[in-house]
DNA sequence: GTCTATAGGCAGATAGAC
DNA sequence: GTCTATCTGCCTATAGAC
């Protein structure tokens, strides 16, 4: 079938967020695909192929709802507590962002993965920077969008990673709360 | 000699920080100290009784480090300043926090491991949230302080593992930026 | 696109000599 | 404590048939 390549990709999606690059070998993901780790080099060469499709399919997947959210207006508490929602989604079931996980596993990734990885992270911090100077009005800080852009990033990646470690989602939730006490308005959306 | 135990983890320590405990082996780690695999393997049986030492030995550093700063004295701006000071230390040439490297290939590590880890996190936002706790007159803000803590915990985890791929230290620098900000009072120690 | 078969390498771990 | 030697297993990747 030809979207046996589909199916590579969902299922290694899911298994690197759980173990890493490294602890997804091509047999493990040919068995669960049902085929043959040969067939799987058919799609992607080498392992760093099927990491670069899988960071620019989830770097696609995560721009796309963050325009919605963009999209959908709101205040900027509204607009944050949903991205929050998108970060607490990929959190089940012992996974972490495929970025965090890779970025973990920097030291053995190609170049082309590299910046990939880089461009996940910066766009992420864009997203969020760009909001929050577009409603600075609602802040209770006169910290520079870029600077609490950054403190997000990390903070969710770390949330994530610390979380799993703990078997809780309250490091998210800690990172929900005071996000919120940075702003000066109640969500009246 | 009897002191290639230390040269195993000192080294090993250093190679986990940047490559994972995955991107360690028995043999390499041999080379290094000048010595041969198995002769690794008499002073740790298995891998994870490697990881142990290391994830013990990194803590008691770290714990030391909270203690002095807690000895130390001064406002709380001057105590989460040298805490951050502490993190940078770590952050050096391509390397992360054991702690935070290892929690992300939590997936293959050990029981014992795993538990060790999570003592790792808890004491460190335990200090954390008895410091904010014994200076909250000096708090700008009213959230509990293990709320603080945990963001703080998760903040600098993220922050080494992202700011690795932007080859920075920008992330860890608005981390301290913005913690500054929460502080109600100018640091005057 | 998928298969069989295999090359070639590296891994963790153990046995037994010194 | 360290060595040589080796077992066993897994990995990425390729060649060539279908």
């Amino acid at each position: 079938m030809a979207d046996n390549r589909q199916k590579l990709t969902k299922i290694a999606l899911s298994k690197v967020q759980k173990a890493g690059l490294r602890g997804l070998s091509f047999r493990t993901l040919a068995d669960e695909v049902g085929i043959k780790s040969s067939s799987v080099h058919y799609h992607f060469p080498e392992k760093a192929d099927l990491a670069q499709a899988l960071i620019e399919q989830y770097s696609a997947a995560f721009t796309s709802q963050l325009e919605t959210i963009s999209a959908g207006g709101g205040s900027l508490m509204r607009k944050l507590s949903r991205f929050m929602d998108v970060i607490e989604s990929v959190a089940s079931s012992d996974s972490v962002c495929l970025c965090g996980m890779l970025a973990a596993e920097l030291e053995s990734l190609s170049a082309e993965n590299r910046y990939a990885l880089k461009r996940f992270f910066a766009d992420m911090e864009d997203w969020l920077a760009r909001e929050i100077a577009a409603h600075q009005a609602e802040l209770s800080t006169s910290l520079e969008p870029h600077q609490l852009a950054k403190v997000m990033v990390s903070g969710v990646e770390g949330a994530l990673i610390v979380g799993r470690v703990h078997g809780s989602t309250e490091h998210l939730a800690a990172q929900r709360t005071v996000l919120a006490n940075l702003l000066r308005f109640e969500d009246r959306t």
